[in-house]
DNA sequence: AACATCAATGTAAACGCTTACATTTTAAAT
DNA sequence: ATTTAAAATGTAAGCGTTTACATTGATGTT
């Protein structure tokens, strides 16, 4: 099996003898029309479609030194949390002639790290990469290799990588603080796992810091850490209402847990906001098709995708491995599933 | 910009220079590591890690003859009609030791025309594609470089090409036979544009097909053409109640398009399914999280990922160029948005 | 008629890897 | 100590492009 199989396949020779030119000609056919004659041009078209012929992106990009792609890792493409981000961020891409090559981590930093070098390897130009967490080999093996990146879905000051993005733990301060003001005190927290996701943390974070400011003890925020899941946020819910003391507002990690802890919500006879009030995180989709509409945070999906791929083809062009970052904004989407504290 | 910039990236030959032995060796550290000296293998590993060294996929393609790269062309990455399938496509790929590239085609037949040629240029070994209508240009461009292709998300005994999915219209007669035995004459259809999109005609000729043996006039159809979108079912929904003879049913394209006709619905204080019904189709996440649930058709989205990679998989390994079809059943899922006809 | 200019084309090296085949080193058997 | 087999490593060709540079041929200028 293993054997030099010798593919049929035609290459730029076989056009090039097929159409009688020299391969330089066949090339230059493909890629600059106009510095061959048009007749030529055209005896070359026709062998090339006779042929069937494609490039060979691997010897192009060889050749060429250069592939034109720019890479992307996203935790997941199962739901459609980074779906609009990113197709923001490829439109903008091929809007200068660069083509995105997507992977994804399922959530696992070693995943990721097989991605990143996988996209290396396949000549990205430069990344797109979510949230800061990951470990110190693969930036300094970004930052051997002087291969642009930016980081999104996050924003912290104290970070020094380049970052286009919100800051999650003052976006979600903003939502705990509301929910605060309305009389909530007991506070359950449905998300993700918190030990390798810094957005998730910075959300925690968030919500900790403004209960101290407002001197609720601790004990008064019970955590449910789970997986990104419509069912896993509906059965953490249940799980929170078990509590001796139940929360009166339950705040989610990202709508996809707060669509499952309303539907679980509701399941149970409980009315929103009346009984129990829920928050999201996210604004995708989901949060207007849900009844009732999942108040959340709305997060800059589109221009986060855009600015990514404006500031990484200018890097990629000016041939610089820094750039500056950017804060963009989230905002609260008050919609129906938050209200006053049921105690 | 464009002179031959050399860029100062680790080669294997660097590697092989820094470790003291050949690239043979260092090659054979990467990909065979048993046939190497464990201490030769250490030093070389250093080396790797040291000059920050990723192989380069293009050579290493070029080189081997072969990518392990499977690629697939979808419609669209917008909303998740598309992405159960294709997560089980991947996992079954990468259980096999395969890369899955995907590229969208946003719906439209030169798009995606190009990204399968581009996809084969990035050494795809075989495809996955969305349904039967494409130009035979694209047919025979593959079968001349003998690239096993599977055709998913469609399956019609009359075309001869390779496919794994479920019988669009067949799956559209059943629905639309328990809609017409609840009553239903006048019925609305949101569906997307039939003229290069072959499972919307489908459909679309399903229930036609069933009118007819129901003795019911075509005149009794309002047909609505519109894109894949949420706010682009609710329009159309609003115009299909304009008309002077309002349906009783509105059946849709898909469950986007019927969560959008839905949400108009409720809009509109009308009750579903009292004074309206709608049917959708696909069974995505959307169906089960809008109120009331919406009936739709569930497709076999992770049957088709899983069967489709274990035949394109077989093709290569026993370099086919054909195979068996499989036709995989879709069936109805009956909730809440469809009764009997109010008239 | 001789020459310069320019457009069109050709020649061949280089890109970074794998692998068939050749060679050297090591270990085992006598 | 010698021979033999096996293991480890090395050498170099080849994969399919692009492109700097060389060549050819046509056109215009004197």
């Amino acid at each position: 099996m293993k054997k030099r199989a010798k593919k049929n396949v035609a290459t730029l020779t076989d056009v090039a003898r097929e159409a009688n030119v020299s391969t330089a000609t066949v090339s230059r056919c493909l890629n600059s029309p106009e510095q061959v004659d048009p007749k030529t041009h055209a005896r070359v078209m026709i062998a090339v479609e006779n042929l069937s012929y494609a490039p060979n992106f691997g010897a192009k990009i060889m050749a060429e030194r250069r592939s034109n792609t720019v890479g992307a890792v996203i935790p997941t493409m199962e739901n459609s949390i980074f779906a609009r981000g990113i197709q923001a961020f490829q439109e903008e891409l091929s809007l200068h002639g660069y083509t995105l090559l997507v992977a994804s981590s399922s959530y696992q930093p070693d995943i990721e790290e097989k991605q990143i070098r996988n996209l290396v390897a396949r000549g990205a130009e430069a990344l797109l990469l979510i949230g800061y967490q990951r470990d110190g080999r693969i930036y300094q093996f970004l930052k051997n290799r002087r291969l642009p990146f930016v980081i999104t879905w996050a924003f912290d000051q104290s970070k020094d990588h380049l970052a286009i993005g919100f800051d999650n733990q003052s976006a979600m301060e903003a939502l705990a603080e509301k929910v605060i003001n309305l009389g909530h005190k007991d506070i359950g927290l449905i998300i993700a796992d918190t030990s390798n996701n810094d957005r998730s943390y910075s959300r925690l974070l968030g919500i900790k810091n403004v209960m101290k400011q407002y001197a609720i003890d601790e004990s008064h925020l019970a955590v449910e850490q789970t997986t990104y899941a419509i069912e896993s946020g509906a059965a953490a819910f249940e799980t929170l209402m078990k509590r001796p003391v139940k929360p009166t507002v339950v705040m989610c990690g990202n709508d996809v847990l707060a669509v499952g802890a309303i539907n679980k919500a509701k399941n149970m006879g409980l009315n929103i906001p009346e009984d129990i009030s829920i928050t999201g995180f996210d604004d995708i989709e989901l949060a207007t098709v849900i009844e009732p509409n999942l108040t959340t945070v709305h997060v800059p999906h589109r221009q986060m995708g855009r600015r990514s791929a404006q500031t990484l083809i200018n890097m990629i062009n000016t041939n610089q491995t820094i750039s500056d970052s950017e804060e963009l904004s989230a905002y609260i989407c008050m919609r129906d599933t938050l209200g006053k504290s049921a105690r």
